[in-house]
DNA sequence: TGCGTTTTTTACCATTTGGTAAAGCTACGA
DNA sequence: TCGTAGCTTTACCAAATGGTAAAAAACGCA
């Protein structure tokens, strides 16, 4: 009976193989996080990268592949900052130093948050299962932590639920509404003002 | 010499043109807002208006036109409740109910919201000019308002700019995000939850 | 250096896509 | 009820798309 257990099969991912897979990645992510899954294209993604089309689908298994790594990927560092969030701190600061993450990856990493609002935007048919999955107990987790700080009466009460999705929403805009705020802000820099205004906004929501 | 003038080229639309030409537009909406401009296909849009493809291109010159006269009806009814907030009005109060219109489009229109999202989340190829022409002015004019109401004393002083993205951020997350609150608040209805953390958020956030 | 393995290219293919030409049908006013 | 303007269908295209087979090239280790 041959041994065919996960150990034996995988293999080393050979330095070419390494270069050659983040740059698809690299690619696919500039071009999805354009058009979201439907309006990308392979040979867009393929001269983006700049590696042959057939040369793509030797390291990938097809577009949807590639589309599923990349929201793999993601997931993992997305939660991050909610993660970072600590039962132990204050809880003021925590919330704020949260905020502050979520703000600083909508500048840092605007074709991540655009991939994911791009899916969601498009009901999720790629990601469902994987909120469920992991985004779910994680804010459950994070809403019960939120709702004991309240019950101490260090913060003021609101329901913890809305209020996440209030800092996602306020955050996420930046990245996902650059276009919009560009205009409007006459392509003034939006993050220091972005910051010192959610500062002052959950501020005064949360301060009991 | 020809009067070619547009009273004399413009013709009254037939009754089946006016019904044809809603069907394509709805069933356009549908398609768009679910997979954006260019993951949306002529044969969707056919298929879900049940009308043919080459009929379709009867009423429309083409994929781009379709999406472009949608994108015209939007920006008409989308500002709407924005350009409602009246400067006679009591400043909390009106920008409570500004608050509570967007929140009932988000419901209300969620395909709308969708589709502009869409559009903006793409970099706004097909929407900059109009940005520039019809909600820039609009923009400038209601944070000069905002920031006159909050001169008498009568609103705290926070920026005008950052305020309004924060409701547009907030009231829209939730239809664009619909997926996501979807799995999170297990299937129940957000609308009134998020109407009464907004009226908190905002109330606590305004008042002097 | 030689040789098997990995990587890349070339040449395709079936399907889908936006779009057109022209024939056929239908409604409606004279 | 007939003619015609308006509407719809049929039968197509050329280009783009996701994907494949197999030959050619490059790599790396003995």
């Amino acid at each position: 009976m041959p041994d065919t257990t996960l150990h034996e099969v995988e293999k080393k991912p050979s330095r070419i193989q390494q270069r050659n897979r983040l740059a698809i990645l690299e690619a696919a992510l500039e071009v999805f996080s354009q058009h979201g899954y439907r309006g990308a294209t392979l040979d867009q993604i393929a001269a983006t990268a700049g590696i042959s089309k057939p040369n793509i689908l030797y390291y990938f298994d097809g577009k949807e592949a590639i589309h599923v790594t990349l929201l793999n990927h993601l997931m993992e560092t997305w939660l991050d900052p909610l993660r970072q969030m600590n039962v132990d701190g204050e809880p003021l600061t925590e919330l704020l130093e949260y905020i502050n993450r979520k703000l600083d990856m909508a500048r840092d990493m605007p074709r991540e948050s655009r991939l994911f609002a791009n899916e969601i935007l498009q009901g999720a048919p790629r990601m469902g299962p994987h909120l469920q999955a992991s985004l779910k107990p994680l804010f459950d987790e994070k809403c019960a932590l939120i709702q004991g700080w309240m019950d101490t009466g260090k913060l003021a009460q609101v329901d913890p639920q809305y209020l996440i999705f209030s800092i996602w929403a306020t955050t996420q805009h930046y990245a996902d509404f650059d276009a919009q705020v560009d205009v409007l802000l006459e392509g003034k820099p939006s993050h220091d003002g972005a910051a010192d205004y959610l500062t002052t906004l959950f501020t005064k929501v949360l301060s009991p």
